[in-house]
DNA sequence: CCCCAGCCCTGGTCGC
DNA sequence: TGCGACCAGGGCTGGG
């Protein structure tokens, strides 16, 4: 669940980190570091001091000052806890899949309830090309106007599976995808080579639009997302169509429709967003 | 090559 | 109260 703008905001929170040594990891999940072992990735961590935490599309990177980076993927439960010195543990252990122990004493626990979420320690040339191969632009500092209307016209599928292609934007996700759609009055399920020039404008503008909006929310705590001293987002107060099927719509009153496209749940507007 | 169903996972919710 | 069915969905894989 976590999308560009909950990544985003836990990524602040971890800024704090930059300059600590790790002196232990501990991977509990087996899962986590697929297809790596736990046990290389655990003793690839262990001396590495940290420099100043980064973010690409939904990726969150914690690169070392020698040049390597933990890349994580949180993908729909994976959340970070960080602990002062002395401070009490996690309080539901039971998904606690792997922890960072600094030197000062400080922790940095990581959560992940269904466990998607995955830690790969990568060097710089494996990192970029990682990032590189996966993901288009990112749509809060460097995304050429015109550049959603290339990537839209260049393949026919709906709308929402177009936004949720991490190659066409990085970042976005069926939240924002679909409050996005929803202000730029187009439907979900609309063809994406159907659009004109000024209707890719207008989407790819409230793109941005939802992304800052629920950037400056904190995020959306819709069910699992927190931020990493464990507060809530406000975003999910803002939404106006994601999980809001049978709703009336806040900007017409009509009432707000559901249906599956690409195996995700829609939701919009018929009257705001016809097909 | 393209598209989409299915998979991975667990907890919460709903109906009986 | 208990239990099974179903839902949430990012990114990847494999079948058509």
């Amino acid at each position: 669940m976590p999308e560009l703008p909950e990544v985003e905001t836990i990524r602040r929170s971890l800024a704090g980190l930059e300059g600590e040594e790790i002196r232990t990891a501990l991977i509990h999940d087996g899962r986590l570091t697929r297809p790596a072992s736990p046990a290389v990735v655990a003793a690839g961590l262990a001396g590495a001091v940290l420099a100043a935490p980064r973010r690409r599309g939904k990726y969150l990177i914690l690169p070392f000052v020698d040049g390597r980076s933990l890349l994580v993927h949180l993908r729909m439960t994976g959340a970070f806890l960080s602990r002062g010195a002395g401070e009490a543990p996690v309080a539901d252990p039971s998904h606690l899949r792997a922890e960072l122990r600094f030197s000062s004493g400080r922790r940095l626990l990581y959560t992940d309830i269904r466990r998607f979420g995955t830690w790969q320690v990568l060097g710089p040339a494996e990192l970029e090309a990682h990032l590189g191969e996966r993901l288009g632009p990112e749509p809060l500092e460097d995304w050429p106007r015109g550049s959603l209307a290339t990537a839209l016209s260049r393949r026919r599928r709906p709308l929402l599976s177009a936004l949720l292609d991490q190659r066409t934007v990085a970042g976005v996700g069926t939240i924002y995808a679909l409050e996005a759609l929803h202000a730029a009055g187009l439907a979900p399920t609309r063809p994406s080579d159907t659009l004109g020039p000024e209707e890719s404008a207008r989407l790819q503008q409230e793109i941005i639009a939802a992304l800052t909006v629920g950037l400056e929310a904190g995020g959306a705590s819709i069910r699992d997302y927190r931020r990493a001293d464990g507060s809530r987002g406000r975003m999910q107060e803002r939404l106006r169509v994601y999980g809001r099927a049978g709703d009336a719509c806040a900007a017409c009153g009509a009432v707000i429709e559901r249906q599956t496209i690409g195996g995700r749940s829609a939701f919009w507007c018929p009257a705001c967003q016809p097909s």
